[in-house]
RNA sequence: CGCGGAGUGGAGCAGCUUGGUAGCUCGUCGGGCUCAUAACCCGAAGGUCGUUGGUUCAAAUCCAUCCUCCGCAA
């Protein structure tokens, strides 16, 4: 801290007046890692909104964080409209990480610095809004965290960096989540010096390569047992724990929050048929095989450990043979 | 006032319509059987039925109120 090197090192960072733009939770490590590194001018969120059956306002993780350090915080409806506030805090470095909304072009060009996104996949791969999700539910090996510069369109700008991991059969949605938004802040703090000493690289992405992951539908999060297995449970765990597979038993949803896949195969009975109770769950009938359920949740209810559901009934025998669809 | 479901021993449920001694499947504990077991048999503990108030001879059950949890929709 005494030598001059930090010391010039220090003033260079205090010079970059950084405007952070992100929402959720994934968010927040980056910008705690920034407040620390960094002067950190402003941080723009999605504004407040109501949430639950009660409407109440919830606000973005991110604004919470931010007003702990009584920074700024500017939540526009609508950027398009409103990217004039933004500019009059004259940054000189614009910093997103799942921030909900586009860029539009005037902020785009307007720090010396650039604008810089952390996306949470390996681009070209699984650009959108659910990379974390769809690496999992696609049975992706691999994943990762890109550093990249914006433009107009979504996650489609030149790449400075690139950190990857692999994804563990166990992993979660959640799990995995979890160490990529460690992975994110590392990666960014690592490579912001380069950034701004103007040395980083800037990688054009391979078109041809690209991928999608757009944000999670109802569609999406219905399971298929015309599916295999290994899809089944990928799908199970990918949305785990947010916001979870479902499907239905007799007209009611039931989030299946986490099963297994067995090696039975019952080629006379029909995709997404109970097959039958084992000790720690449900066994369902899938295309190549069989999932066992063993933690769900039925409509209206907590989750639950499947053998407690199936406790539920008065003729346990009688769940045998019925069906699950959506 | 967005729609809806639910609060009953440690867990998941039934009972509520047609008020009248708290039940089922598990778990736990003890014992038995077995080479053995997530199996089977016998037995036990454990609940002021979410809160408060009301109706009644009598309320888990009917009425009102409040609290809590959750699904859908946004």
């Amino acid at each position: 801290m005494n030598d001059f090197m930090n010391i010039n090192d220090i003033n260079l960072k205090q010079e970059v007046k950084i405007v952070f733009m992100g929402t959720p939770d994934f968010a927040v490590p980056i910008l705690q890692g920034l407040i620390e590194h960094y002067n950190v001018r402003a941080v723009v969120t999605q504004p407040d909104k109501p949430v639950g059956r009660n409407g109440k306002m919830s606000e973005p993780p991110i604004k919470k964080i931010a007003q702990e350090h009584t920074i700024l915080v500017l939540q526009p409806p609508k950027l398009r409209e409103d990217w004039e506030s933004i500019i009059a805090l004259h940054p000189t470095l614009i910093i997103t990480c799942a921030y909900g909304q586009l860029l539009p072009r005037e902020l785009l060009v307007y720090p010396v610095y650039g604008c810089i996104n952390v996306h949470a996949s390996l681009l070209p791969k699984l650009r959108g809004g659910a990379p974390i999700h769809h690496a999992i539910i696609d049975g992706h090996k691999k994943t990762g965290i890109t550093i990249m510069h914006m433009n107009p369109k979504m996650d489609q700008g030149d790449m400075i960096a690139q950190a990857e991991i692999p994804i563990e059969d166990t992993d979660t949605a959640s799990s995995l989540h979890d160490k990529l938004k460690i992975l994110g802040r590392d990666l960014l703090l690592e490579v912001l010096p380069s950034i701004i000493d103007g040395t980083a690289p800037r990688i054009k992405q391979e078109e041809s390569e690209a991928t999608y992951a757009f944000n999670i539908t109802r569609e999406d999060e219905k399971i298929d047992f015309s599916q295999t297995k290994k899809q089944v449970y990928n799908k199970v765990r990918g949305l785990n724990s947010w916001p979870g597979a479902y499907t239905r038993l007799e007209g009611k949803v039931i989030k299946v929050w986490e099963c297994y896949m067995t090696d039975h195969s019952y080629p006379n009975l029909i995709d997404g048929q109970i097959t039958q109770i084992y000790p720690d769950g449900i066994g369902v009938k899938v295309s190549n095989g069989e999932v066992v359920f063993t933690f769900i949740q039925p409509e209206g209810k907590t989750k639950m450990k499947a053998i407690d559901f199936v406790n539920g009934f008065q003729n346990k025998e009688s769940l045998k043979g019925k069906i699950f669809e959506a």
